[in-house]
DNA sequence: AAGTTTATTGACTCGTCAATCAACAAAAAA
DNA sequence: TTTTTTGTTGATTGACGAGTCAATAAACTT
């Protein structure tokens, strides 16, 4: 039965059953046991891929950014000008994918875990860095010297509306954010002219 | 020993180390006996007062936003005029107090907790709804008909701005995020005139 | 004084879970 | 073909933790 190679299978199989369960879940409070069943495997072959649950969070955080990621630079790149390089990022920040279960697990319990795993924290701190630079980026040519000033805003009210729109009852619209987002953008750029 | 009416002195203390622990830790991760010791009690007379560790959280969630409402409450009276409000209400989300390691822990772990504890989300929508209402009340002077929109830009621009200065290494700078928000309120308000 | 209510805890139950290990199987290397 | 490497799991260990309970004691009631 053992086929080679292996080893690259398993751990995505896991990465991605760790994300779901902690979806399911609605918190860390996952057992190793049930992300291996989910990924079709005993708990001691998780274990012997991973050394540690810990681990394995880490590589699942590692997993939802790189998917972030690969979804701001799709958008960017089909994106014409700078005001459309901004609508890019954030579409791409309130798309439905972010929204799924398992997405909102992924952050909000991540946000947590950031507090006590310094590696946690670091994978965060590289994810805002991504935003923000590609936010000045987009911003440079509308707004020259106030870029940093408003990517720094603008950052901040895209974790704040996504928050929102996490914690709130009802189905969340990722078009609204996106709306009040643009709005806060024309009023700052108005500002400045 | 007994005294009696020991109640309302025993949940005070056990709500309080609830607080502390979940700081201290980092997360919902904390034991009944640790925070029963922290209380200095044991761990049976924590589950004597509180049924469940669950009805622990959820009390010391309610005291949490309960100062909150306190602190904002206090700010707003002693402010003078519309703009002088949002001021105040800025200044008391962005206190030091709010910074602190158990502040820090509570909000973000109840932010978690809110996705599977329906009384949990509970809370936190009567903490944004009157985040809201206070800010309406204040822009109503300034913003007209606009009040409610800039509320809520502002309200989720607060979260942001919040969780950013939280999840960033380095001391937390509660004056830059209320400076960031005014620039914001600002820049809406000049849009509208 | 006898009975009831409140306060308090140590010991215990029952369950869970992360991590380890021994053992087995198959492919690759020697 | 023996040996080593890779894949895999059931069983086990060792620890911890939520919640219960019986027992003890002080106060308050009648």
């Amino acid at each position: 039965m053992p086929k080679l190679g292996m080893e690259p299978i398993r751990k995505d199989a896991l990465v991605k059953a760790t994300i779901v369960e902690i979806g399911r879940v609605g918190s860390l409070d996952v057992t190793v046991s049930q992300i291996a069943k989910r990924a079709g495997m005993s708990s001691a072959l998780a274990h012997h891929y991973f050394g540690s649950k810990e681990d394995m969070f880490l590589a699942a955080m590692r997993h939802v950014m790189t998917i972030y990621g690969a979804e701001v630079r799709g958008a960017l790149e089909a994106a014409e000008g700078p005001e459309g390089r901004i609508r890019a990022i954030l579409r791409a920040n309130f798309s439905p994918g972010n929204f799924r279960r398992e997405a909102v697990g992924a952050w909000l319990n991540f946000w947590v875990l950031a507090q006590t795993v310094p590696e946690a924290k670091r994978l965060l701190a590289i994810y805002q860095g991504r935003l923000r630079t590609n936010l000045i980026v987009a911003l440079r040519p509308l707004a020259g010297a106030r870029a940093v000033d408003i990517a720094e805003s603008l950052g901040a009210l895209i974790d704040g509306l996504y928050l929102r729109e996490v914690l709130k009852s009802g189905a969340p619209d990722g078009k609204a954010a996106v709306a009040i987002a643009l709005r806060h953008l024309k009023a700052e750029l108005a500002r400045g002219a």
